[in-house]
DNA sequence: AAACGTAGTATCGAAAAATATACCTTAAGC
DNA sequence: GCTTAAGGTATATTTTTCGATACTACGTTT
């Protein structure tokens, strides 16, 4: 009853369209100012952006910092909170990659979905 | 660029309303014929039922026992494949029990979502 | 004084996904 | 001819997500 109630938690944080991607993002790249992000990412609107990233940053996985500057300048980036979340972002990896194989295996080269 | 690009893909086989209550049902209970599945799950319909099940059927974590009766009686498994990704649910569920205690700490007891 | 650049917000609405509702089937047993 | 179990199907509704557009603020540059 108890066990494994929880783990829709972790996937709550990682669920969406853009999310997986803006983390990859900021997790290759170290540090990434919000114009940045938005040349790195492909159709993304500022709204998806900044929406996504505030959530995030709800989180305590990606952190916000504001430059009192004119043009404004915002850089992001993974905290240390969010940095400690690598090996289970890498365990659902590799489970996915894995799991991908079986599935070829179960139907063959047809489209995987 | 090619480190956690596939973590999606187990996002995917667990998302929804359904799935995650679904598998701990059979997790914790072995085998379950639909009708006993339909009963512990409160509100779910036979539809929602079905569906969900067939995604996890297809992606092999759900077993599917057809027995040639009437009235018909189908009985629902855990595969073994199934029962390796325990470990992944295990350490997804972890890091969500944790990180509400990481939410609390830094908002306190208000209603954390 | 008008335009520029950055990092947004605000609002509306379309599109897509998720979920629900209602009704149909099958074949044995009472 | 009604019930039962496990669905199927078709339609409807709700919810969520995503996108398009326009607008703001502020100092600097032209």
């Amino acid at each position: 009853m108890n066990t494994y109630c929880k783990f829709e938690t972790a996937l709550d944080i990682l669920i969406g369209k853009w999310k997986p991607v803006i983390l990859l993002r900021l997790l290759n790249h170290g540090t990434m100012r919000f114009s940045e992000l938005q040349k790195s990412i492909p159709d993304i609107t500022k709204k998806m952006l900044t929406q996504q990233l505030r959530e995030l940053e709800y989180h305590d996985i990606v952190h916000r910092e504001v430059y009192k500057e004119i043009p404004p300048r915002v850089e992001y980036s993974i905290t240390d909170y969010g940095q400690r979340m690598t090996p289970l972002l890498q365990a659902m990896n590799d489970w996915g990659v894995n799991h991908i194989a079986h599935l070829q295996e179960l139907y063959g080269e047809e489209q995987v979905e």
